[in-house]
DNA sequence: ATTAAATTTTTGTGATCACACTTTAAAGTT
DNA sequence: AACTTTAAAGTGTGATCACAAAAATTTAAT
């Protein structure tokens, strides 16, 4: 009987078409390829993707669960709408939990985490600083560097559901950039990171959490204040709890 | 056309088997009705329920995403069991989430509001008196207290992501209870209850907080110490991110 | 040209079947 | 009796069909 060979194979991961599509759509949604209100229909999507309708349902089922999907009263599918005070909501939402993460991960991160952090962060100040920074790029560098933190927290479930939130603000975030936002010629987000990165480097958990707060603040004061999210919303959610 | 109606009518709710197959689901699993580790059947549970797979695969579907059920790399599907690291880290994230909102209930709750809360609370304390309280009515009360102050927020995405967390350690809870836990006889939650709600009608929003970290902190250290739930999982989940 | 009615198309939802895989029970073998 | 092998039952997964309801389109009427 071998004895140490579950430390060498991978666990082995369940593969379904279902958790394919999922993961499909959800990288779209995260990436802002799909618009706000844009409606989805499980037939087309079934067809794009070459499969039946069955994954696509379990799918999306799944994205529902995360609210990264709506499904509206009259039964039609789409990417949700946000409100100001939604978006409000989840910033203070995740104030809190990234906020965590960050505190904890300042004081269990490995040398060689905070070096991928900091690579991300040269990587993130490097594109920033160009005369026409790429957006795709700038918010890919943005998200290695915000996961590369919130993985020094080993906090798997807390990680999870901040993956939720931003599968949520995505589309969101994506949208605006794409209009063009001129906050990325500021030195602004670079300062909020630089901020993180000392305290993490000095093991300390408040100033880590207060940076991070820093930096998801104003980044939705800014969001909030282009005006794009409606005032509030006109019709219900479907999500009978 | 008619213009007031609108604050007459309830939205109209979207209602399907699924639907009803994951309320259905999600209480037993909030009640403890389901132990931690026991495998559930699509097939079995559809009979049992009187429909057909189908609804139960949704529903099954959008719990696996709340991860109030595990789907294992077997592709069986049983209620998680939690590591007592695991559930430390929920109760870390608890008291940030749950403490946020008990800090916005503090100055947004309406009297009414604060009298609801007050009612649950005489309800969980006149039991908790008894000479052999009645382990479902408790957790009934003390559900009707917490979440009577966390609607009290007026965060609703905040107070979804706690129902969640709570439809996870559900089982753990309950079934501690079920095996008679002696913590029921002390006035412990009580003072705890009683705390965070001088706190709220004082408006104070940081001592709500904190009376509501001691409420979850003791309860879960009480948890763990009864050796109840393994240190560490031995088989990894199949949720891929 | 506009509006109203009727028709067609498309939508999500539920049920049923087929398949590959795992687990359990039975039969066979030593 | 203990072990191995084989067969049966049960599992989640994917595909296909049927249906009612909503949307979009076309047709008819004013």
């Amino acid at each position: 009987m071998t004895m140490s060979i579950s430390n060498l194979v991978t666990p082995l991961q369940r593969k379904t078409m279902s958790l394919e599509v999922h993961k499909q759509l959800r990288t779209l949604l995260i990436g802002g390829r799909m618009m706000p209100g844009e409606q989805i229909s499980l037939r087309s999507t079934a067809e794009a993707l070459g499969v039946s309708v069955m994954p696509v349902r379990e799918a999306v089922q799944r994205l529902v669960a995360e609210q990264a999907l709506e499904l509206a009263p009259n039964r039609t599918l789409r990417v949700p709408t946000m409100s100001a005070d939604q978006f409000r909501e989840i910033t203070r939402i995740r104030i809190n939990l990234e906020g965590l993460a960050a505190a904890t991960a300042a004081l269990r991160l490995t040398p060689e985490g905070i070096e991928k952090i900091e690579d991300a962060n040269a990587d993130f100040s490097r594109e920033i600083a160009k005369a026409k920074p790429d957006g795709p790029r700038l918010i890919r560098f943005n998200m290695e560097f915000h996961f590369g933190v919130y993985q020094g927290a080993e906090m798997p479930m807390l990680l999870r559901m901040i993956e939720d939130l931003w599968s949520r603000i995505g589309p969101i975030l994506n949208y605006d950039l794409q209009r063009g936002s001129r906050r990325l010629q500021e030195r602004e987000p670079v300062d909020h990171h630089d901020r993180l990165l000392a305290a993490i480097k000095q093991r300390d958990a408040a100033a880590a959490a207060e940076a991070l707060r820093g930096d998801i603040q104003t980044a939705a004061d800014f969001i909030v204040a282009t005006k794009l999210l409606p005032a509030a919303e006109v019709d219900a959610v479907a999500n009978a709890a």
